[in-house]
DNA sequence: GAATAAAGTTGATCTAGATCAACCAATCCA
DNA sequence: TGGATTGGTTGATCTAGATCAACTTTATTC
């Protein structure tokens, strides 16, 4: 919260108000641009624009031009197999940025769907790769961006080649706390955006196993569910759950 | 083939036996650059370094300092969970560019251990992000590089997330076989480099699964097996297996 | 605000793949 | 060269989670 107010402090008011439509500077980032630099990503980022929940913001296949800042809301990214089948790649909320996955083939690989009214700010590719050839804090913010989504990446893997369902939820519910916390929101009684089919399909399961887990830790007091609001009530025990060191 | 003679007639023979140790310039980065932007590529990039079978590249935990280009060998790419279970990410072959997740966190989040005795070329990275600055072509393809292991990442949480065990070695299989076709090898018939223990915790099954699922496609005539040698025999079922329409 | 559709819960049953176990084959090493 | 270790196969059994099904609750729509 402080550290917020800080970094609010250090963008003069003037530079803050060139993007009033887009809190990218604060949110995606880095700090540490000149104003003059600063500037000029404003000139190359649009602004926010609106996708309604059940939105597409890009389908796979579709040609790619630009990354995009999420400013506000909430999105599934999502592939689909050559036979129909969805896979949920991930979530995605305020501050992320979203189209990585283009950049190798020129088109979009993945669908990304809105799952409550969002805002957008879209950064022009072309546009930003050339700007970070001379900035070069910029362009190292870009490759630890995607490395992060790699790593990210990697984590589901493990989630879902070693994981047992209950692990899997208590993975996923703390994660989604600990994003919510960092962006201010409180991190023991939160939303759920997605149904429970696509919390099953992000995690390798059906949607009456998440349900069923869901309930479980109930009944056991780890949360409270009621209907997409979950509270977190004790949340060591879905950490242990987690470390579960499978003997002790 | 033919278009493998014509890369390497592009490039004037002074500039290639400057690297005469790493066949990179091939590999794994881009054509397009100018012969002085080559030469200093050279200058950055330190001579091949020889890894043994068994021997780690890097582990998690050590600090990030290069990326590296695989000259020759097999490479296993696996994360450790806090409680010790070993998710295998990837399985990386000549041409390939390992280390990129540690980009993000400046330390390794990964291990990359040897399959076959290999050899890698080392690119430190701060140079090469340097470099990258003043030669947009390598920014590029740094980027797409990046991008192509989102996407391939992608594909295994489908494969993880939704697939059965025949499917899953269907997609291995043929994904193996295309790669070492794509590097001049056969594509019906490899050595595979790793135990049906890696290939089961790639592909989130236990190794008597997979020996169970190799045994069942010689059975039906798909593959032959004899220890780790396998034969391809009928590529078409296998993607057939794929492809498995549900319903057909 | 009733009608309809979509999302969620819970129970009964089934099954793909895990686990346990015994054995064989290859390769390593003194 | 021959014993030991590691890797691989195959069978028998078990189980976590899938599937099928009935029902309730919550959204949406006109």
């Amino acid at each position: 919260m402080i550290q917020n107010i800080q970094i609010r402090e250090l963008t003069p008011r003037h530079l803050r108000q060139s993007c009033s439509n887009c809190s990218l500077r604060e949110l995606c980032l880095p700090i540490g641009l000149t104003p003059d630099e600063m500037q000029e990503l404003d000139t190359i980022i649009t602004q926010a624009r609106p996708i309604k929940r059940g939105e597409a913001l890009y389908r796979a296949g579709e040609p790619f031009k630009s990354l995009f800042a999420i400013r506000v809301g909430f999105f599934k990214a999502s592939v689909i197999s050559e036979d129909g089948r969805e896979q949920v790649t991930g979530f995605h909320m305020s501050g992320e940025l979203m189209g990585m996955d283009a950049i190798s083939s020129d088109f979009h690989t993945c669908d990304a769907i809105a799952l409550e009214d969002s805002e957008v700010c879209e950064m022009p590719f072309g546009e930003i790769e050339e700007l970070a050839g001379d900035v070069p804090i910029l362009q190292r913010h870009l490759y630890k961006v995607m490395s992060r989504e790699i790593v990210r990446d990697h984590g589901v893997m493990l989630l879902l080649g070693n994981m047992k369902a209950e692990e899997r939820l208590a993975a996923f519910l703390l994660n989604l706390s600990q994003r919510f916390a960092i962006r201010g929101y409180s991190s023991s009684s939160f939303h759920l955006r997605m149904t429970r089919e696509e919390i099953g399909s992000y995690l390798g399961l059906k949607l009456e196993t998440v349900s069923r887990t869901l309930s479980k830790f109930q009944d056991q007091g780890f949360i409270k569910v009621q209907n997409r609001l979950i509270e977190i009530i004790d949340s060591d025990s879905l950490k242990k759950l987690l470390n579960n060191c499978h003997g002790e």
